[in-house]
DNA sequence: CTGTATGCAAACGGTTTGCAAAAAG
DNA sequence: CTTTTTGCAAACCGTTTGCATACAG
């Protein structure tokens, strides 16, 4: 992904565009469901001035934009997803790795279910699903 | 429950039974799906003494014993899970309330897409879902 | 120019740990 | 008796905050 394709999508997203952003959304694309410790690694490899709180702070505008979800783990660290069309996830704890798994048939299969489920006492506005287990 | 019957599960899960064990797990259970300091102050009505350092002791060791799950939240608080059926959640992040959702339905629906998809890199533990929206 | 973003270091808050004393089986 | 559990306080560690400086627009 190019440095003026991100710049765009920063400024879509009402952001400023600084070297910092840039870095911080280049290294969620790299890295996938990255900890934040490991885009400090990661963003510092470039520019090793950058600060944690920086980081942290990108991070929750990119949240508060909708450019990125918050993945909750089973421990107390968070990752962060840039993936933004509907997906799911596979994760395996003891390797602890997570990745995207992407069923646009299972997609149409839990909508229609819920619609016609007609739950009446929430109103939905997202399914999340993780498949917990052993990858190969 | 009688306080009988929560001994019984605690041996039965290989648990040494102690009053600060007990205590635990009647919150659990009164509660639902409790931080761990909503058990703290749950606990200490009865026993003010009790200490946090027993009560994570204790969640943790209920954990690996399979007594009970930790769910993820999207801030980095865990909530603890003590129905080990297989059952999903409902969460609504404005109001910070997490409901059980139980659907046999549902696992059946799943269970069966799953075998069906044959995923050759993963073996499936467990499939998690939560609906994420607004509680009416 | 103006307002937002950055970097630093210190604070925060939930959770964990080390250790001596107490209790379970 | 032996081994596990408890309570305390301090440590831990991921994350947040306050503030002065730097930068984007």
């Amino acid at each position: 992904m190019k440095t003026d394709d991100v710049r765009k999508i920063l400024k879509d997203y009402g952001l400023k565009v600084t070297p910092q952003r840039l870095a911080v959304y280049e290294a969620l694309c790299v890295l996938g469901h990255p900890y934040a410790d490991d885009i400090v690694t990661y963003v510092r490899q470039a520019n090793p001035s950058i600060s944690v709180a920086t980081i942290y702070n990108t991070l929750e505008h990119f949240n508060q934009k909708n450019l990125l979800f918050k993945l909750e783990t089973s421990h107390d660290k968070m990752r962060y997803d840039c993936g933004m069309h509907q997906h799911y996830h596979i994760c395996d704890p003891a390797k602890d790795k997570m990745m995207d798994y992407d069923d646009p048939e299972l997609n149409h299969l839990l909508k229609t279910y819920f619609e016609n489920k007609k739950l009446e006492y929430v109103k939905i506005n997202d399914i999340r699903l993780t498949i917990v287990g052993s990858l190969v």
